[in-house]
DNA sequence: ATGAAAGCGCTAACAG
DNA sequence: CTGTTAGCGCTTTCAT
């Protein structure tokens, strides 16, 4: 496994490391058949820089890495994607690190990176403590996607709940709905920020006597179990707005377990627009959040600490949009009135 | 960001850089007061070894690459978790390189472990050619799951498809099928194995003249497709065997558009037990391969190599299992031959 | 049990 | 445009 050094190119070729350096580089100042001379030396040797000793010695790695709280979920998957592009167009690579889903997995992979002295750590879905991300920002420049931070070490890019939210309730309040229940994400993270946007725009479309929140916790049977509950109300809801995809797919299900259609008996929205929602049987509506666009800003931010030295903290919120499929519909209910008022 | 060095560490406990050394690795002889002596400095000073430095001077880095040919496939997920979880049992730290899908990513993730002087490279799913991986094997020990490979330095590690579909068509047979029709992965990756697979058990179980296969792509629409084709033959078969669970949940959908009863009227089987055969509408006959073991296993094989020094080719295949679901059930068209023959 | 000294393979001034 | 000379922060003999 010994492999060829700069050193060796060198004699190879006839010159110095330092040109060999250069060259390997990319640097402009090197006569061309030098170049030529230093480019053919390394192919025949089958040169690899190391980047382990460039790294020491110019106490620079050009390297982010990316601790993504559960590399299960396939929303990570297209922040690194945003990640990634934005990283090469600027010459940096991306180390990927699991945080297995735990506290204790993302300070392992944490302190990983940092040993490995990564110019810039992006933190994505993090529920490390902040003062964790504190510490960290001392050696690296560090970023949270997903989460806030009052630290001025550190940057966050984050989606306005508040306006997703408010595009469901508008969505559905524009197709005559008023009965609009909500299935939370109980404890889990960010459902209380759903769960708030929710009531706050119900009550902005005077509706504020119709909100009706039954908990959930973001999986399907959870969905299920409250759309159970949703159906033995006496005035059972024309609208169901889940807090996450998964837990409007397990709602659904019990709705067409009830016999009832969607979405002419009860309309359904989820969140997120994750792969499930675009499935051909379930066709469901839902909020998209542009998560390669976090992964994008997110490199951009840690960027501008790095190479431009800004040290002033920058807090990114992007909106996200409303994708209309097909478990949304007029409220039947409503239109019934209209024709009564006709 | 400048960070305390061991040399600093050395000064402030009064001793010589190597005893640091010697502490920080946790070496046995060493005296209890000078380590606690040592380690106090280090605390205090938040000292963090320098990984670059180590590894530099000790040609070593006992960090494992693991390049996954594509994040947004949840498969790779739990292969990760066996290789993470074998890898820190045997003291070794990894790190995750995404393929993006496309062999020039692939290669790029490899060229970027290999210039950091990985130990290892575990490839997962690559579409690499197998020169380049023979290349990547001269400077650090590697291993493929999921692919085969020739050379004598490249462990794989697969899983047997030969069993997983005869698991298949024995379940199927035993509950009285026998117009049994396959929806392949046209070009995809494994789909040659399965169709093999397939048409191998029917002829096995007597069943050759039924060997029915149209043209899927491991999507869900593909699979929705192939069922409108079966269910225009003439002798539409009573049970669909589809090569993955995405077009499997395709192939569902057709068949309850075109008002038939699942399984009754056609009984339904996957492949990989995704998240998706779980879900509570779908629940999905399907089979499961054991992704958490493929990763351990990788990871033991290519330990073997760099710790124990084998260099001769392991090639482990690993078993599937059958996961019986809601989509599989007795053949009625049987039952009514039975009935009549008693 | 501890220290001195020589690298590991590369970059970074500085000369010229 | 090219070479010389010091390190980067650590490990590793080899002494003692």
């Amino acid at each position: 496994m010994a492999q060829p050094t700069m050193q060796q190119v060198a004699e190879a070729a006839g010159v110095s490391t330092a040109l060999v350096s250069l060259v390997m580089r990319g640097a402009p100042n090197v006569s061309d058949m030098r170049r030529a001379l230093v480019l053919k030396a390394a192919e025949e040797l089958g040169y690899r820089p190391n980047v382990l000793a460039r790294n020491l010695a110019s106490r620079r790695t050009r390297t982010l890495g990316v601790v993504v709280n559960d590399l299960h979920n396939p929303f990570f998957a297209e922040i690194i994607d945003g990640i990634q592009s934005a990283a090469e167009a600027n010459g940096y690579r991306i180390l990927i690190g699991n945080g297995q889903h735990s506290r204790r997995g993302e300070s392992d992979a944490i302190e990983t990176f940092l040993q490995l002295r990564v110019d810039g750590l992006i933190l994505a879905g993090a529920v490390v403590t902040e003062d964790e991300m504190e510490r960290a920002a001392k050696s690296a420049a560090v970023v949270a996607i997903g989460r806030t931070a009052a630290s001025r070490e550190i940057d966050t890019v984050n989606c306005d709940e508040s306006v997703g939210t408010r595009l469901v309730i508008d969505h559905l309040v524009g197709l005559g709905h008023r009965r609009i229940s909500h299935i939370d994400g109980g404890s889990g993270a960010g459902a209380a920020n759903r769960r708030l946007g929710y009531e706050e725009s119900m009550r902005e479309f005077g509706l504020g006597e119709f909100i009706n929140t039954v908990r959930g916790d973001f999986s399907e049977s959870g969905g299920y179990n409250a759309a159970d509950e949703l159906l033995t109300l006496h005035q059972r809801p024309t609208a169901i707005f889940a807090a996450n995809d998964l837990s409007a797919a397990g709602a659904l299900d019990r709705v067409e377990d009830a016999g009832l259609e969607v979405p002419s008996d009860v309309a359904i929205v989820g969140y997120d627009n994750t792969g499930l929602a675009a499935m051909h049987h379930l066709s469901l509506t839902t909020i998209n959040q542009p998560r390669g666009v976090f992964g994008r800003i997110a490199t951009e931010l840690i960027l501008e600490r790095i190479d431009d030295g800004r040290t002033t903290a920058v807090h990114h919120v992007v909106a996200p949009t409303l994708v209309v499929r097909k478990t949304s519909g007029p409220s039947t209910e409503t239109s019934r009135e209209e024709e009564i008022l006709v």
